[in-house]
DNA sequence: CAATTCTGCTTCATCGATTGAGCAAGTAGG
DNA sequence: CCTACTTGCTCAATCGATGAAGCAGAATTG
């Protein structure tokens, strides 16, 4: 059971263009201009190039990019970083970026950073010195410090999610996505219940742009509809299910009624919120009214009591790589409107049995 | 408006060693064995050290990486590839993969390939062309193909959720999870209709190993209770939501009864399949009883008609990197018992079989 | 027929870091 | 005082691909 698997490792060099060269009697000059396709401007006869392409297969050649690269003028790598890959936004975030990248012929390199901001520099310079040519920084922490060790380096930045003010962003349109879903859920909540009253604000990070956009949102929607805002009710206590969930259960420990409407900050955040809501034994008789400032296809399903807010990524992405591919460098901060998903739509059927859904 | 942003791309040539020397009045050696380290090995003063360290940190220089694994034996790069990124046990493997990774002293770089074949063996050989001196291929739809490329480049290959037969395996219990799952879905069925009937199975493609493998639980789970498994009920259609809705609406159309017990192979096709109970119109009474063979925290809130069964990715990745650490070559595929997540709560089963499930 | 252009290559320096070999000065030992 | 180490460095080759410069020989032009 010995395998080959690691042998070769020591026993197999790696195909190179001089060993390509020495099976077709050339030069090494020639076989990389056929290989790398520009043999018709370094005139190389189409005989040859034939001869040395079926060798390159033959051999199984593959290129080393590392010395390609070190050679280049442009790395045609492209880095992304990302704070966390357990939702659906970041996670088609990369994906759409993954294959943008590759369509326009650039090898993405995606670093996963938690939230960590030490991690997000490291990240931002492990990536220079792999060559890239553009990083974007999504959902980063501090922005303008990857944009500084970026510009230091020569290369291009972009900011993804939340802006920067040194290099371009594209980032949704937080306030007014905060203002329609904070909209709805007083709409619900004065439908359900007869009456307006103020809701809740929960998760995010209170310094972090996107947040206090969405803040802001949320107060307009309250006095659009002439409902005083309960500072009490802001809590903007981090993105984690843990933060939200314990930003809930000091909630309900110090006031006397809980909200019956909330805005969530993202599904990250609504996971902890609707796991205090399943525990805390409040809810028992009737689900709170919930708006999200995200997506995820389950919790479309979780009940009609959930009105949601999508990002529109695919425009986001669309947006970013623009400003790449034009080359733009004005200082502008891009704004995507997001999408209103409807219940209904994605919602809950109407005659589906009520909860059993909901326990307590 | 006009920054630097790409001015400093042409102005800005990168510091290099040779600069680093020059201005410490150096050799470019001294400086690259200080700053990787090893110049006690070649014996470089302290004091020349610590000058050449500042003198790097002044001039922000920053290592190339092209160039420096051009030179080394090991590039330190390590590859995955991963089908997708729109769920959480995908999303948490390349999450913990990469942390792991770095915790290594390596490199993580990730491809998705949408579960696109051609894409997959395309994104293996670019990770070969950029030197990484291993390859994880993660729900690889030949991963034997991909453990070839890799031998043939004497690239050390694992394969990680679904197996093959070149290079060593790690993967989830499916057999034992899925005669779990099945166990409850039928004990389930039992309880709330009174009667045993056979279940449906949807989702995953039949010729994967994982589905079979499943299937095969699913059957044992049935005869164990007696109950004959319905062939035309076992619909391995696929894992994509859309897949998964249409093989419901097909079932729906050409059967009179429709299963009130269901295996669901992932919560992508779930996604499908509850899309499908919303909107086709029979379940308006009462739920099926679900069983899905994957994790979701939206999904676990969904209500206690749904049991789920994850994959317990942690001890997945330390059964990879061990073999990776250990440089182990032996044929074995490793099974992880996954995880029976107890409604509301989460935890391992008492009724799984004790790890470590080492197979062949 | 000589002068010029074109074709089809080859040569060689280069990208930046790494490392084996080697060298000069200092120190210790006999 | 001479040999043998040790210390602290430098030199130069090397990794593999790239592309500017150059060089024969063939083809074309006046």
């Amino acid at each position: 059971m010995e395998i080959k698997f690691v042998k070769r490792a020591t026993q197999t060099k790696r195909t190179t263009i001089y060993d390509l060269a020495e099976l077709a009697g050339t030069s090494a000059s020639a076989v990389s201009a056929v290989l790398n396709g520009n043999w018709k401007k370094r005139r190389i006869s189409a005989q040859l190039a034939e001869r040395i392409t079926r060798l390159a297969e033959e051999q199984g050649y593959a290129l080393n990019m590392q010395a390609s690269v070190l050679r280049r003028e442009r790395s045609k790598i492209i880095g992304m970083i990302v704070p966390k890959y357990d939702n659906r936004y970041f996670g088609s975030i990369v994906e759409q970026f993954e294959a943008m990248a590759r369509e326009r012929g650039l090898f993405p390199i995606i670093t996963c950073t938690r939230r960590d901001p030490a991690l997000e520099i490291e990240a931002a310079r492990a990536m220079l010195s792999y060559q890239v040519d553009c990083l974007i920084a999504t959902g980063a922490t501090d922005p303008d410090r990857i944009a500084d060790i970026c510009s230091a380096a020569g290369v291009r930045a972009v900011n993804l999610d939340l802006p920067g003010s040194r290099v371009p962003s594209v980032i949704s349109d937080n306030f007014a996505g905060a203002l329609e879903l904070t909209r709805r859920v007083l709409a619900n909540c004065e439908r359900e219940f007869g009456e307006k009253t103020p809701l809740l604000f929960v998760g995010g990070r209170g310094t972090d742009h996107n947040t206090s956009e969405r803040v802001r949102g949320f107060r307009a929607a309250h006095a659009e509809a002439g409902v005083a805002v309960d500072e009490t009710l802001v809590l903007t206590c981090g993105y984690a299910p843990e933060k939200a969930e314990n930003a809930m259960k000091s909630l309900a420990a110090r006031v006397k009624t809980l909200p019956r409407g909330m805005f969530v900050n993202s599904t990250i955040s609504l996971e902890g919120v609707m796991r205090w809501i399943r525990r805390c034994g409040h809810y028992t008789d009737r689900m709170p009214l919930l708006g999200c400032f995200d997506w995820d296809p389950f919790v479309a399903m979780l009940g009609d009591h959930i009105e949601m807010i999508r990002q529109d990524v695919p425009r986001m992405l669309d947006a970013v790589f623009e400003i790449i591919d034009s080359g733009a460098t004005d200082l502008k901060v891009i704004q995507i409107p997001p999408i209103v998903e409807k219940i209904g739509l994605g919602g809950r059927a109407e005659n589906l049995p009520e909860p059993p859904w909901i326990l307590a």
